[in-house]
DNA sequence: TCCTCATTTCGTCAACTAACGAAGTATAGC
DNA sequence: GCTATACTTCGTTAGTTGACGAAATGAGGA
């Protein structure tokens, strides 16, 4: 139940949810999700923080940088069958795709100048 | 995403997970619910509310009582995928289990005696 | 070594949530 | 109609959550 549980809380925040969405095409680093959900770092990071508690997300750390995706093979029958349903489940969301176009802009950009960003 | 985020925060609190796995194998009244969850009446019937608004649950009014029931073939395919997500993912829990076990003998009882708890 | 900078942790504040009991609503039975 | 009662609504309170900025951490480069 606890299991469960902090999956369930870990999908109950538009901008977790919104997260997960942007890692479904591939790993990101915070900068990067700072710049697309629009929050302070601290916030953000303590978001993927609740996200990879439910081991729906996963960290890697390279250098100064933290890279975020979604979990794999490894993680957990019940938080893999959820990535499935919540992925399934916002296909035609409108705030997902409005994210999906923000993305592929964000995505281009190198890190430096991404990290920038998040001064102004 | 209001849909959505509607059904993820009504699956993000234990009373409410269990309430939705006691109603699996068919229709009980609020009184049974409050039997089984140990709460007050008020309560219980605020979490059952939020069930409803996510469209998880649907309520029916017979006479004084308010019976509460899976959602049906009638729910947002939304809800309708939760719920199965749901009710698979709990099957081995203990406290659900716990909790199917009260219900046996919750059930056998009319609704009348069961009403009274709720005084004491 | 010292500085820079991406990230995390901490402390604080405002907003939200779950709990309760009291009061309100509505129905069955007299 | 009147009463008892099953449930809901309302108001209050305590605990949780999400936001931020400031300070701490820790790796890369001068």
């Amino acid at each position: 139940m606890r299991e469960f549980l902090a999956i369930t809380k870990a999908l109950s925040d538009e901008t977790r949810v919104r997260a997960l969405r942007a890692l479904r095409d591939g790993e990101l680093c915070l900068c990067h999700l700072v710049g697309l959900l629009e929050l302070a770092p601290s916030t953000v990071s303590k978001h993927l923080d609740v996200l990879c508690q439910a081991r729906l997300v996963e960290r890697r750390k390279d250098g100064r940088w933290a890279h975020f995706r979604l979990a794999g093979r490894a993680a957990p029958p019940l938080a893999r069958q959820a990535l499935r349903w919540v992925l399934t489940a916002l296909k035609d969301d409108v705030t997902i795709a409005r994210d999906a176009k923000r993305l592929a802009t964000l995505r281009g950009r190198d890190l430096k100048e991404l990290a920038a960003c998040y001064k102004s």
